[in-house]
DNA sequence: GGCCTGCCTTAACCTGTGTTAATAATGCGG
DNA sequence: CCGCATTATTAACACAGGTTAAGGCAGGCC
């Protein structure tokens, strides 16, 4: 829409990697330009596509710009574990760069736009910043804490209290992204996908749903869904670091930037 | 022991860390010598002691140089989560270099030497190689991997299968650090803790174990566990990538040596 | 050697969650 | 606005795994 511009772009229409990263690294402007250029070819794909599936090689890494998708696993009789939801911003995964073959399967959710952002052009940015560096590797530390919470929640939590777990990490995480405010959000899955991400059959999933609902945490109409008393959501969840940005990058950027 | 020489020392003598992160990526000797510097001051400390707790600030790694220790997440009333083992070699965790607080606790199981590698140290040494970065990186990523087979194995597992899932990582990972050879390992862990790391009660734990035992996969006598039959526990697991070490690191290394 | 203490095992029982299947919404194409 | 297909809900039932509690066994200590 906007012409490029030479001075700062403003930062709405920043790419939003750009934007992730540096709220964690302080970034030179060199260093934003050749972020920017890595986000800069966009692809485009239709709900349900699948982008990239476990085990195969892979030497690129998925940036959404927009959309919903989700990486998942599927054990060969068809049981499924959503690892995690996919936001804009997210780049799935950060493992590519060091590591050769997908863990996982990626699905999109909506409609998506991505790019693609090679382990070649990481690398090579690494090299001549070591701030990048610092900048991605936070970001692929960021998802392990969501992916170690998401195991505890599974492992050791009750179906409402798993429910609550993800429906605070996605609100959370989509605030954080401006994709929603205080009242709620649009959760774009169907209920299998989100038993899948919690652990439980469909079936309980929506009994657990029905649940919340009945004692007014949470309201859905479709697929816009409010929180009524984030309060008590908030109390069922007890695990919520990996969602909150890391004060040490300062520390890091001090160190990198000398 | 033996004293410092200045040729290459036998590859015995160095530090775990090293001859892990040798595995990915290529290492110069000036690199390999950085990081043995950061191994050098061994701690002890006894089994059952708590190294660091969830939540708390901290500004350095746990390189564990001999015994075993775990990390967990425990709930207020008490629910634990043992997400991961730490062996020999292992720096628990990574993520620490890019983030301020710890996700979990970390706790010895048996008697452990270990060092302390201070963020800002690596910090220093990823702006002077990037190598060096990419290796310490790839460490992060091996126990991302990790953690997520685990997720999928406690969300969509049996705990027949999620068992047997448990000890081939265990046994793999013995092996790849030559402390378990084809017939079985040490394992010095109560049946609290293995529950604790499967998502499953002590008692039923024992009951699987004992299932285990009964069909010919495994045998037990105290802490000595033995694999007798590799072929049908594999079957059970299906999921084994995390563990693989990964042949890219051919790659990275040629981008970042030049 | 006997006791104590801390595991581990077993048994009986209970409950949360899975399964199957039928019904009700919802959304979509014509 | 109708009919079809998909997705969500509900109900009835089954079962894996949790809970409670009672032994058993081994190792450490006096």
């Amino acid at each position: 829409m906007t012409g490029r511009q030479l001075s700062e772009k403003p930062s709405q229409l920043r790419s939003p990697l750009v934007l992730k990263l540096r709220t964690m690294v302080e970034l030179t402007p060199g260093d934003v330009a050749a972020l920017d250029a890595l986000g800069s070819v966009r692809h485009h794909c239709a709900g349900g596509q699948t982008l990239f599936e476990a085990d195969k090689r892979r030497t690129a890494a998925v940036l959404v710009h927009d959309g919903w998708a989700f990486r998942h696993r599927t054990l060969s009789d068809g049981r499924r574990q959503v690892i995690d939801f996919d936001l804009p911003g997210d780049l799935c995964d950060p493992t590519v760069f060091v590591t050769s073959r997908a863990g996982f399967s990626m699905q999109a959710l909506t409609a998506l736009s991505y790019s693609l952002v090679r382990a070649e052009e990481v690398l090579d940015l690494m090299t001549r910043s070591p701030r990048i560096g610092a900048a991605f590797w936070w970001a692929d530390a960021h998802q392990e804490a969501i992916t170690r919470a998401h195991l505890v929640a599974v492992g050791r939590m009750s179906a409402y209290e798993r429910v609550a777990y993800l429906l605070w990490e996605l609100w959370t995480r989509l605030r954080m992204i401006g994709l929603a405010d205080g009242a709620g959000f649009e959760f774009p899955a169907g209920q299998d996908v989100i038993a899948d991400a919690a652990g439980l059959s469909y079936v309980h999933l929506s009994r657990t749903l029905r649940r919340l609902d009945r004692e007014g945490l949470l309201r859905r109409a479709g697929r816009n869904w409010r929180i009524l008393d984030a309060g008590r959501l908030h109390d069922l969840v007890q695990i919520t670091d990996g969602l909150q940005l890391n004060p040490l990058a300062r520390r890091i950027q001090e160190r990198l930037s000398r």
